[in-house]
DNA sequence: CGTTTCCAAAAGTATTACATATACTTTTTG
DNA sequence: CAAAAAGTATATGTAATACTTTTGGAAACG
């Protein structure tokens, strides 16, 4: 996804300083210091700062220059600010927040997939959940967040709003973080019941049950959310 | 918000252009062809141009030019991006993704603030509750709406979510258009529960009944839900 | 028929000059 | 002396232009 252009360097680089808090809200700057710093020419400067613009991490203004925006105005729904945010230090409130978020919309995407969607995606769903139950201990991470991922994007496909199919990536964002979060604090057997749940949820779908698949998703997500929280309070320990 | 720039215009112009489904996704573009038919230079047009990729309306390649991507790759959480949905042909589409959104986030929102939220904010809610319950008939709809957007956007952010808070832009935007929309078509009296659904709800986050408010935020979107369906149906009608 | 080479096309980058809005200072004015 | 008007400096906004880099696709080649 990343271009290889300087440009988008650019505006990592930027992007991610500001969401560290590298600087207090209502730091301003002028678009010469950041020139300076990264050797790039104004054109390029400038297109990396109005995507940031876009994104409301700064406001450009004549004869102010740019001004770094408070948090509450980020549009932290676009990816790249959710990676950033997960990169930084408020990882741990990030990861909270998107599971909340999950908490709400995935139950009620089950709900919706199982009186809507194609016979199609059950199947496909059923297929992903099976594949994550079975997976033994030894089986690779990387395969085990494939067939996660997979199984979270085609739910919120599968719910037919297109609004909850724009959450996927974020929850692509976020899972394989969790994923070894909470693989590396957590002891294998607990992990199991989350795992069950999801053959429970896509079998209610399959099913066309919306009200075991709603409820199912909720047990599941409930339980990743207190996962999470355990495997912070671990870590503190440590 | 929009500020006196060509650039914004030039932006606004082809983005609304391309949600409006006026080009194929696939189709492709050369950037001078905008430049001639806007008369900027190249300069404007590119920022304006990385501005929709960063929305994902577009992508820009080398020696290609510029494609228009399908819907599905879109940030259809980007205010902008709402907006000019809201302003195109799948206008109602957009509304139902987006009330069955709220329907999904705003239950637990207000859950979450019976729970959470600052004694001040619970206060202000039940003042925005009883303000819309009280205004009558007469009462003009822009001081309505006022209210409207104050209540469901206080509710958000009292849930301590930043992710929920942001979902407020896009209420704000699409509490307008379902609010002209029932007053344009719905007896007035019928729109009389769902405003006192708003003061139970309030009332509840006040008593920080999280179970009670759940479910009078859960009935009055399910109202707005029900209310959108029959606004459209009636106009189909005609 | 597949592979490599090469070219042209389109975006990517850089530089420079000028336009324009606007915070701030100075002057005028009542 | 305060308030309004005018003026000025400054940082972004816009434009024009030249050059660089990547890369899809055609052409040459084995």
């Amino acid at each position: 996804m990343a271009r290889n252009t300087i440009q988008s360097g650019v505006l990592d680089s930027i992007g991610l300083s500001i969401v560290e808090q590298r600087y207090p809200p209502g730091h301003v700057f002028r678009s010469e210091d950041w020139e300076t710093e990264f050797d790039v020419s104004r054109t390029v400067l400038r297109e990396a700062l109005k995507v940031l613009e876009s994104m409301r991490l700064i406001s450009m203004r004549r004869k102010v220059g740019i001004t770094v925006l408070p948090e509450t105005q980020w549009n932290v729904f676009d990816p790249r600010v959710i990676r950033w945010r997960l990169l930084s230090a408020d990882r741990q409130r990030q990861i909270h927040s998107l599971t909340e978020l999950r908490l709400a919309v995935e139950p009620v995407a089950a709900r919706n997939a199982a009186s809507r969607a194609a016979s199609v995606d059950r199947v496909a769903l059923l297929y992903h959940a099976t594949q994550l139950e079975n997976a033994g201990v030894e089986a690779d991470l990387e395969r085990l967040h494939h067939n996660d991922v997979a199984f979270h994007r085609l739910l919120l496909a599968a719910s037919g709003n297109e609004l909850f199919l724009a959450l996927s990536e974020l929850v692509a964002e976020v899972l394989p973080v969790t994923g070894h979060l909470v693989h590396d604090t957590i002891p294998e057997q607990q992990t199991a019941p989350p795992r069950h749940l999801h053959t429970i949820a896509a079998q209610a779908i399959v099913d066309g049950d919306a009200t075991a698949a709603e409820q199912a998703m909720r047990e599941l997500l409930v339980e990743v959310q207190e996962q999470m929280d355990l495997a912070y309070q671990r870590r503190s320990d440590s």
